[in-house]
DNA sequence: GGTAGACCTGGACGC
DNA sequence: GCGTCCAGGTCTACC
């Protein structure tokens, strides 16, 4: 090792299998992570709190830890910073006996052993992450953060001051993000402000309906969207349902799919799709995704054998129909 | 409370 | 190669 490189170890509880982790939803997918596949490592650019970047690659050579290395040397502060980025990653703290007991209920996806879901170092990028998969394509939801990514976070994910600072117009103009610049600008400056932090979205003590509540509060936050970023904040009890949900439930289990003007039938196939999960809770969305999770490693493989620049880009409503 | 249209991009399709 | 249509979630204006 370098004496100009840092090398960390994270001690991780039994049974935690890195592979398995990361590559179980669609961020890992998503700049600046990278998953290289052919030697079963996590590599990303963090971006630290003093504004310096730190390129690490996660490995697990040897059970039960993680092997952190960064290509240049950290201070004691930013050691503890990666260590914490990386924790929130992997969900490295998460519990996992109450999920395995209520997964029990469902034996082919017990036995899949699937349970963390891989998520952000930070919220700012869950959310940000959350608001560029609304209302696009996956492929184009790759290509947003990867000019995130260069044209603003320098080769990591930006951070709020850095999106600040970049302006709502050139986050359209260079990073192809549409009409969200303006919400992911808004997003960034509530975060300077503090106004995000005193929702306390992360606080585990709030109910999940008064964080939900907060949530949709924020401009460009909508019900699929609140849903998705209780479950990167470790609730899974309320659903994030979008078009990709309808069309799995529908082809899993062998229903009609509403037409997408009968608002009528989308609403009561909307709560036939919460009624099947909630014997779940309070993991319904859990479930849910590894429900449709099996159903895309089925047809791709395992997860951790998906390229970014091949398999990764095939989730799209026209690859999957077929 | 419910509905329609706009927002923006990239892919699919027809010519 | 070009033009048109469509998918995707949220917001706003309107009824």
């Amino acid at each position: 090792m370098p004496a100009d490189s840092s090398t960390l170890t994270l001690p991780v509880p039994a049974g935690f299998e890195l592979r398995r982790v990361v590559c179980s939803y669609g961020y890992f997918i998503l700049h600046p992570n990278h998953w290289d596949v052919a030697n079963g490592c996590l590599g990303r650019t963090l971006t630290l709190a003093n504004g310096r970047l730190a390129r690490v690659v996660v490995d697990q050579p040897q059970r039960p830890r993680l092997r952190v290395r960064c290509a240049r040397r950290l201070d004691t502060a930013e050691r503890a910073e990666v260590k914490r980025q990386v924790t929130r990653m992997l969900r490295v703290s998460e519990d996992q006996a109450a999920w395995r007991r209520v997964i029990r209920i469902e034996p082919a996806l017990a036995r899949r052993r699937y349970g963390r879901m891989f998520r952000s170092p930070t919220l700012f990028e869950d959310i940000v992450k959350t608001i560029t998969s609304c209302n696009v394509t996956w492929g184009n939801t790759i290509t947003m953060n990867r000019r995130l990514c260069r044209e603003v976070g320098g080769g990591g994910f930006p951070s709020p001051q850095q999106v600040a600072d970049f302006g709502a117009e050139a986050l359209r103009e260079r990073c192809g993000v549409g009409y969200r610049a303006e919400r992911i600008h808004r997003m960034a400056r509530g975060f300077l402000d503090g106004s995000v932090a005193a929702l306390r979205l992360e606080d585990p003590a709030r109910p999940t309906d008064a964080v939900l509540a907060d949530l949709l509060s924020l401009n460009g936050i909508g019900p699929y969207a609140a849903g998705n970023i209780c479950q990167l904040l470790g609730r899974y009890d309320c659903l994030a349902i979008d078009s990709e949900t309808y069309r799995h439930y529908a082809k899993h289990h062998g229903v009609t799919r509403p037409g997408t003007k009968d608002a009528a039938g989308l609403k009561k196939f909307h709560a036939r799709i919460e009624a099947h999960y909630a014997r779940f809770q309070p993991f319904a969305f859990k479930a849910y995704w590894f429900e449709l999770w099996s159903a895309y490693e089925a047809a791709f493989g395992r997860a951790w054998t998906w390229d970014r620049e091949t398999t990764g880009t095939q989730f799209t409503a026209a690859v999957l129909n077929r």
